[in-house]
DNA sequence: TTGAAAGCGATACCAG
DNA sequence: CTGGTATCGCTTTCAA
């Protein structure tokens, strides 16, 4: 109960010889109030350097205008954008964005949640790692509109991404047109972290996409790289290279192909003449790469308004409901042959 | 005054059949309450499944626990990290973040201040783009601890980033020591930024180091690329190019170096044979780069930590006042023969 | 058109 | 050790 020496309605109201009632009239274009009064008032704000505090606000009001967005990290570049995009539209209707990171921490998310929800956010935007059924119930019990982004959770919570299964579908056809023969897909290890407690919506969407590609390309097998780090899968790949066979390979991302295109390098295999490579997500840096890379582009924008507006929908009407599947488009690069 | 349905202390202290004061003792671990009463008063916040209110919490004792951090975006990749660091360290003390992106518009820093000032930020972390009395004399008006990074602004607020200038000097030294005779510098315009008001401290501070390289090497001429878009600056150095005597272009941070290193391209100019490139931050994208970069590298995670140290120590003491530069080291990579 | 007073949810002090 | 109450700054309702 420190007393700060910040001006409130209450020196102005002092200092204008009316009541507080009124200054608030005046402060926030209420009704019934004279034009005299109002101007005078308004005069004031300024001369004794008047700033409203938004805690007293928000307590009056019961709502926070603020919204939490919890995600991952902001390594992957796409997240950059999307939070630009977040912050931007939240500004325009005078919402502020807390910023919490995960790091596909579990503890830190849950801590994140509920320390969000003591501060009385009014909406969440959750790219959720946990998976469970109590996670989720404790999600519910937040009370809070949540909009899930990436990971999916149940059909309770509004949800948006890019098409990833369709979208793998699709770029596998493509290799294939392409003639290639032998495709196969590079993933971070989905198993283990199931095994971990960890969503792996979008992994495995996007591997299902792969298989499915595969099965409509009427070709022979399917190959899944999926354990051990992006080096040691590709070093494993390599084991099994033959250059007869026109090879190329899938990769759940534009950075984990990056990474599998530098492991290839140090194997002494070049892309795209002995092998193909193709990513997702079309991330900034692709722009100065040579070769560059072919892979699959969305609207990070397009997924941030989305996110926002539902969020903003739920806001309103708790009944709200939707689920969001964004289209791609295949950006023919210098990886695939 | 939306009456919320979330449980209150009154609500635990009606259960427990005790007062408010009494719940408050226990939820804070305060001195003054007998073992019983604090076991049933922490085991009904399970059965009520209480969570605090912040929002009380903060009117009350007149703190937030949020600071603001309000930076230019998140495209070059070191805000990321930067941002991170900044989180995390600020989480372990519990404190929250505002995330504010003023995409260098002065508008748009000026409403983010004055909305921090509106709810209360306890600290604000600012990379500032405003420069002139008014400006700094309205941040002061604020009432709260900033600490700004990257552009300073005066005496009066704790300021840190990476040695720019000293930095720029090795550069000119290391370049010269490999034989180069020709070193120009690129860097976005200055001028024109400084013609509309804004803060280009830092693009000075480092333009300053490399005249003063340039001296200290003993070179004749400096030669600063300073109007219109990398591209026409690489445009307009391409004209003066002359393959006899070797040339290196040193650029004002890595994804510039980036811009020029393309349009040297499309001009068929190659690096390094004909000209060399060196950058500034060595951004993660970097590592999938070939040649690889030759640029200056600092700790990015020292700098964020030292920004939110230094603000939690100005909150503490609003005396409190510190300049930090911080070391670096050169980098060799392949853009410099 | 205005003022007075009762909240919002928590903390802090004083009295018992 | 506990209860009661004023307080933080603002909104909202009810009277005047």
């Amino acid at each position: 109960m420190v007393k700060s020496m910040r001006t409130t309605i209450k020196d102005i109201a002092d200092y204008c010889k009316v009541s507080v009632g009124t200054v608030d009239r005046a402060l926030n274009n209420r009704p019934g109030i004279s034009k005299e009064t109002k101007e005078k008032v308004l005069q004031s704000i300024e001369t004794l350097n008047y700033h409203r505090n938004h805690t007293g606000r928000s307590l009056a009001m019961g709502k926070t205008k603020t919204i939490g967005v919890v995600c991952f990290d902001l390594y992957n570049n796409f997240f950059p954008e999307l939070i630009d995009t977040i912050e931007a539209r939240a500004k325009e209707r005078g919402y502020f964005i807390y910023l919490i990171l995960t790091h596909k921490a579990p503890r830190l998310e849950k801590d994140g949640l509920s320390y969000l929800c003591e501060r009385q956010v009014d909406g969440i935007i959750l790219f959720p790692i946990g998976v469970s059924r109590e996670y989720i119930a404790s999600l519910r019990q937040l009370g809070i509109p949540i909009v899930t982004i990436y990971n999916r959770l149940t059909a309770d919570f509004p949800f948006v991404d890019v098409n990833g299964k369709k979208a793998m579908e699709d770029a596998v056809a493509y290799i294939a047109s392409k003639g290639y023969r032998r495709i196969c897909y590079m993933t971070p290890e989905i198993e283990a972290q199931e095994s971990e407690g960890l969503n792996t919506y979008t992994l495995r969407q996007r591997e299902a996409g792969y298989l499915s590609g595969i099965q409509q390309a009427g070709l022979e097998r399917a190959e899944v790289y999926e354990k051990g780090s992006a080096e040691e899968k590709t070093e494993q790949f390599v084991k099994s290279y033959v250059p007869q066979e026109r090879t190329a390979l899938l990769c759940l991302c534009d950075s984990y192909a990056l990474r599998v295109m530098r492991a290839l390098s140090d194997h002494g295999i070049r892309v795209p003449e002995q092998v193909g490579v193709m990513g997702f997500d079309n991330i900034a840096s692709m722009d100065y790469m040579k070769p560059r890379m072919t892979t699959i582009a969305y609207s990070v924008k397009e997924m941030g308004c989305t996110a926002i507006d539902m969020l903003f929908q739920c806001m309103e009407d708790p009944e709200y409901r939707r689920e969001c599947l964004l289209d791609y488009r295949i950006v023919e690069g210098g990886t695939l042959l």
